[in-house]
DNA sequence: TTCATACTTGAACGTTGTGCAAGTGGCCTC
DNA sequence: GAGGCCACTTGCACAACGTTCAAGTATGAA
């Protein structure tokens, strides 16, 4: 067998894709390795450790998202499009969000990320300190945005490892929410609507949220800036 | 040895002390089954499945949280209360954040907690769909601003377990995200001042953040109720 | 050709969630 | 009070997992 049938950009690369397709749970250094075509343990030697192997997953992820370029772009805009494709990110690497609360992810490209995020919020005019809120604010917002949606996709994903039928089983858990909702005033009147609403626009709520957020950050901090106190 | 020495409430119970004490990946059945003085399969027999032992754990969380009286709080008041108090029992049992990831976590108890932030956002007269959005918008947002800590404290709880010295090694992984920050110029001008400040008040960005949300919830919304489109 | 180095491999260990058959004790019925 | 049913408990066992380790194997350098 030859030398350096194995990188590490290469298992990566496998473990995302991996990861992409049976989500978090799904990804195990056997599987891996039969993806790989090599045995399992030879990973061990490029990345050292499943953990370390998320991480560097993980960051390659941040890595691959655009930049706004802030010379032709207003603050604005810039922070929406930078927010949207985390989001976009974020949604279709689903085991991000949920790797982000067990797993210490944090290398060159979230910091490539992070230190943009406060260059918008800085050439809106705010101080750094402020920009430091804002940039964590949207951030956070984001994140809890993504978490819900990853949720949901690993809990369908963990009913079709289990038993075969993992419709009927979605169904059957479906149903037993029904129920619960069922007994609030509330949730019971808006049961019908929900889905209706969420198919016709899945991404207004987050939109709708990011936008109302930005107002009131700006309105906020510009008045902080301009007046006192 | 006499019956019914074990209760489903009693084990809910001890894996929420054990999940606080160890986190999310410190619980494990045979380690709860010790706390609780039976063997580890026993459990089995009450609450079905780790999975389900879990979602009942984190829907009893949701049940212990007060919700605010409607008649005597005005809505803005009342949704920075209950906004504010999910905030510190996510921040307390950090395990939670991280568990709605990956558990399908919806019972009576965030039934109920999520009723009555609906009916937070009606009492301000928005429409139902309006309602809907806002109190998806702020409940993300909190969900968001709890992962991050959940993370850190993830994070340190493995070093505990793995090695024994989990200060050198918190230390050396400090010094390692020290050094990808301080080559990006915004993240190296706030790597001395972001520790101070949050050492300062660590709920500042948390509160800001919620109020900036609900000033731009009040203005985009009851722009829509009064005005067109 | 020889050797050291870089990389790979399969067997093995400890831990985990969980199924299963065999118990065990309290309560009901006669 | 005797017998039996049933709720509940237990220990054993298995498969899957992350990871370690000693033993390989191919490749470039000498």
């Amino acid at each position: 067998m030859p030398r350096d049938t194995l990188t590490r950009e290469q298992i990566v690369k496998a473990a995302i894709e991996l990861l992409d397709d049976e989500g978090l749970e799904g990804l195990n250094m056997r599987a891996l390795g039969k993806r790989l075509g090599s045995a399992a343990t030879a990973v061990y030697w490029h990345v050292g450790s499943k953990d370390n192997l998320i991480t560097l997953a993980g960051d390659e992820v941040w890595h691959q998202i655009a930049l706004p370029d802030l010379a032709t772009t207003d603050w604005r805009t810039a922070a929406t499009q930078m927010a949207t494709d985390l989001h976009t990110m974020l949604t279709r690497h689903s085991w991000l969000v949920q790797a982000f609360g067990s797993y210490m992810i944090f290398g060159p490209g979230k910091a490539r990320h992070d230190d943009h995020g406060l260059a918008i919020y800085e050439a809106a005019g705010f101080t750094m300190a402020q920009a430091d809120q804002a940039a964590a604010i949207v951030f956070t917002f984001v994140l809890g945005n993504a978490l819900v949606p990853a949720a949901a996709a690993s809990f369908a994903k963990k009913l079709g490892r289990d038993g075969g039928n993992a419709e009927a089983l979605m169904h059957e858990s479906m149903a037993k929410a029904h129920e619960i909702a069922a007994q609030f005033p509330r949730l019971r009147a808006r049961l019908d609507t929900a889905v209706t609403d969420y198919a016709t626009a899945p991404d207004n709520t987050f939109q709708f949220g990011l936008q109302a957020i930005l107002d009131g950050l700006e309105a906020r901090l510009s008045a902080r800036v301009s007046g006192g106190a």
